[in-house]
DNA sequence: TAACAGGGTTTCATAGAGTGAAACGGATTA
DNA sequence: TAATCCGTTTCACTCTATGAAACCCTGTTA
């Protein structure tokens, strides 16, 4: 059962490091060193070369380290125009005007997802979403979306994930995908966070391949599931719209 | 003379395949082999490691390397609430407002500048400005400004440089800075590329520290030597009040 | 259809690179 | 002055990263 791994540790562990600054944004050597289990000396080491070409910084005051600006160049070619996130920027900020909610936009990475878009409700009182943000697969009408409308062949493989919650039963969370899959949207209320809904639909491309969820977050009092049920032909319409924009 | 790196090859290696991202989006595996100078199986082990964190992912169609969600993931983390890119916009934007030209925000990083943040001209032809860009601290408006006001040990160690363009005259180029320091800000007309041209003033924090320099940029038919001349004020006031926004 | 070319992938022996324990140094606090 | 708590440096050992070569595709040329 030898599980032949291609990679290369130390760039590994790089990585590790880097993905520290994913939580909080600044870190002492040895806080680090705890967080990813290596000894003082091998971060000593990685947080140097990492320094020296420019992916993380130290601030001059605190002597902590920081991203670097090599991420912010990086950062600047990750959108293309080509980019969902960038094509259907205008159509979200539409149907924010129309709901008046925050509108997210979510691709599945691995067994996670990530929030790869966002547009921000006008109301006082509304959902902040911080485009980049890596979520669990597991809860939250964008997730049973992004599930239910996979091949199966990723559903079954994310759902047998060793990392998978062993808690939630597998049968019930499957049913449920199902029925989803039938309706054409999801709705989730006060499932990964108290006082948040969310209500998410499907945007395939041209050839039908799903390649995002398209979400509608607020707060719970608003966002009754009476009301998200209203609100989901609007989003399935705009989801199907920007599946259209796509190649 | 050994120089003793205490750096990680393997690392730097990584990252060096990573800020190939940084011209142009996607690569092959054999150009990225190329670009590095290393043999295609170790840029495979090398992009299979940054795969797995999520540094790059492959796109379907084309089979290339493009950048991955765990960029967008890091920038997000990026701009704190602190961070002058954040701070200065609203200034930033004002200035733009006032002249119509296109206002970029640079910092130094070592022998070259960034460009951390940037807002356009309203105008037809204006001067399109990348956030995250990286440039040479040899030319331009804003270089000369980040030079000039530096501590002196900075300038003295960037023109020593063994990096430092050979042909440019150490001497002129030094007696240039220190007009500049005494004029209190820097144009260019041409210098970097043709048919642009800036103005540029240094931002210096509540301690008296150089932490950036603001620049206006646009047509170099727009922006003539006497036009600049006459903007400088209202940019050095400016640069000047972003300054006691900064800690 | 065979030969070729140009990408990516895998294997493998070898050297030398990365590793972590421990000791060191420099702050700050008791 | 002792006691912490960081970050830095050293060093012997082992394991790991390396690149040459061979291999496998798919598409192109003769």
């Amino acid at each position: 059962m030898e599980e032949e791994k291609k990679t290369v540790r130390a760039v590994e562990r790089a990585l590790d490091v880097l993905l520290c600054f994913a939580s909080g944004h600044e870190w002492g050597l040895t806080e680090i060193a705890g967080k990813v289990g290596l000894h003082k000396s091998t971060i000593h080491r990685l947080l140097a070369t990492l320094e020296d070409r420019g992916f993380v910084t130290r601030d001059p005051s605190t002597e902590k380290y920081r991203l670097g600006l090599s991420i912010l160049e990086l950062s600047a070619h990750l959108s293309r125009s080509d980019d969902p996130s960038v094509m259907l920027l205008p159509e979200m900020e539409r149907l924010r005007d129309q709901l008046n909610e925050t509108i997210s936009l979510y691709v599945r990475d691995r067994t996670e997802r990530v929030r790869i878009q966002a547009v921000q409700s006008m109301q006082a009182i509304r959902r902040v979403a911080t485009v980049g943000a890596r979520l669990p697969l597991s809860v939250g009408a964008s997730s049973k979306v992004l599930l239910a409308f996979a091949d199966p062949g990723v559903r079954s493989a994310v759902l047998t994930d060793p990392a998978w919650p062993a808690q939630l039963e597998r049968e019930a969370f499957a049913k449920q995908l199902d029925d989803i899959l039938a309706a054409g949207y999801a709705t989730s209320f006060e499932e990964r966070e108290p006082g948040a809904a969310a209500v998410a639909a499907p945007i395939f491309n041209r050839s039908g391949k799903l390649v995002a969820a398209l979400s509608v977050s607020g707060p719970s009092n608003r966002l009754t599931p009476d009301r998200m049920h209203e609100f989901a032909p609007a989003i399935v319409e705009s989801a199907h719209r920007m599946g259209t924009m796509l190649g």
